[in-house]
RNA sequence: GGCAGGUUACCCAAGCGGCCAAAGGGAUCUGACUGUAAAUCAGACGGCUCAGCCUUCGGGGGUUCGAAUCCCUCACCUGCCA
């Protein structure tokens, strides 16, 4: 008998509020519950972040529930209150492709089939998109107190500050009313998403008793940060770690995870596998007594590359690590491995006759030739492994391995690969 | 509509006529130490044909030998008042 999905949540550290954890419990014995997660498209893609809730739907549906993943084609014209600063509006045309492309990455995260458990896909643009200002204002704005909206943390904290617009502020409604929506089309009878969505969540959990006596649940996971308390999926570069294979490459998102601190490497296997409780036990002892072999490091990145760029790309993704940073000499690479392992990082041409600053330059790993300088003054360049100190160093035509790449580094892991000639 | 305050490099934030490519912090990058880790220490951090030069301090226009700093104007933001 497997373990209660609340439980298995629990132990992987995902629950961080709950309206009623018992009733839920009941509820969820009960047989078959619809859950939902909104997702609104304020990116071309869907980012490392977004993976906490959307897995949350997974487990659940693992567990015998009928997710419901809503691309937020309404909301995103709104915009969610953030911290700081209000948001920009997008135009309908751009929140429109955002919202088609997040639609499709959601889609290959949970099941469809005609069971009880089949996911559902839904754009609240659908319900929300025609209705009418004082349909709207009736029958959902009479339900809020505008004092109890002025006490919401972010709220305070905007009004503190730089202020909010009428527009962020009526935001809670909207996904308030989503989830009613839910409620009477599908029964759902759950909403999930990160801590900080706890006021929009229980926003509707109201609107529904409100309006229909019915009883509906809100569980949030926490808010993910490593041991620094920096928000997770901010890649090194600051920006953030993309679903999209074009946005951030495959290979980007498994060297990543690889690099991941030992202090956070265990809860992110909790938190973003599907690992048992033993196997993520023996990683976390491998971690504590053998930390050089970074074990628990490399199956995280591999199981999560698997996971959202399935099991050929990782497959390449690993092979192409393995040969940059391994042991062995690049020269000794035989072609189809070295071409397999360029495919996977960034590459870029030079013309013949390039110093290393242009190569490094060529290969985007610096912004400026100043910053290229500045990379080999500080003993940080290296081409084919070797170490380049000076500035006006140009490769010999016998440098491009296999007649073709030069494997240009700047310090100990960003590497890419620069073919020469015009 | 009136009055007051604000708009500085990736972010926060000093500067208030020359010593300003612009303090400080954060982020980031490199080096040392390591384990493609963390912490720590050191350095870098607008661009370039780099001991010099060029372009920046919301936009435009002025004053001045000289402006991020003063004046005018436009735009946007915030607050108070109507």
């Amino acid at each position: 008998m497997s373990e209660h999905i609340l439980d298995e949540l629990s132990w992987r550290g995902l629950i961080a509020q709950s309206t009623d954890i018992d009733a839920l419990r009941r509820d969820l014995d009960q047989g078959p519950l619809t859950l939902y997660c909104g997702f609104d498209p304020t990116a071309p893609s869907l980012h490392a972040g977004n993976l906490v809730p959307l897995l949350m739907l997974k487990r659940f549906q693992r567990a015998g529930h009928r997710p419901i993943v809503l691309a937020g084609g309404a909301t995103g014209m709104i915009g969610d209150p953030r911290e700081t600063g209000e948001r920009t509006l997008n135009t309908l045309d751009v929140v429109a492709e955002w919202a088609g492309r997040i639609r499709g990455q959601l889609e290959r995260f949970v099941e469809f089939d005609e069971s009880p458990t089949g996911a559902v896909v839904e754009n609240n643009l659908n319900w929300t998109g025609q209705q009418n200002v004082l349909e709207f204002l009736r029958d959902v704005g009479k339900h809020f107190s505008v004092n109890v909206m002025l006490n919401r943390e972010t709220v305070k904290r905007r009004l503190e500050s730089d202020g909010m617009s009428y527009t962020e502020f009526s935001y809670l409604l909207l996904q308030s009313q989503d989830y009613l929506q839910l409620y009477r089309q599908y029964g759902c009878t759950l909403q999930v998403g990160g801590s900080d969505q706890w006021g929009n969540l229980v926003g509707g959990v109201d609107l529904i008793r409100r309006v229909e006596g019915g009883s509906a649940h809100a569980l949030t996971a926490p808010l993910v940060t490593d041991a620094e308390g920096r928000k997770f999926g901010k890649s090194t570069g600051g920006g953030n770690l993309w679903l999209d294979p074009e946005m951030t490459s495959p290979y980007a998102w498994y060297q990543y995870f690889v690099n991941v601190g030992d202090a956070d490497v265990i809860r992110y296997l909790r938190m973003f596998t599907f690992l048992t409780r033993e196997e993520i036990d023996a990683l976390a002892e491998d971690t504590e007594q053998r930390p050089h072999l970074r074990s628990a490091q490399k199956r995280l990145a591999q199981e999560f590359t698997d996971l959202v760029h399935g099991e050929d790309q990782t497959k390449q993704v690993i092979a192409a690590s393995q040969a940059l940073f391994g042991r062995g000499e690049l020269a000794e690479l035989d072609a189809k491995t070295l071409d397999a392992a360029m495919a996977e990082v960034p590459t870029g041409k030079a013309p013949d006759e390039s110093t290393i600053v242009d190569l490094l330059l060529a290969g985007g790993l610096v912004d400026s030739k100043g910053a290229a300088r500045r990379t080999v003054k500080e003993g940080g360049a290296y081409v084919n492994n070797v170490k380049i100190a000076d500035e006006e160093w140009k490769p010999a035509a016998s440098d491009a391995l296999h007649g073709r790449w030069l494997v240009v580094r700047k310090g100990k892991r960003n590497i890419a690969g620069v073919s020469l000639g015009d």
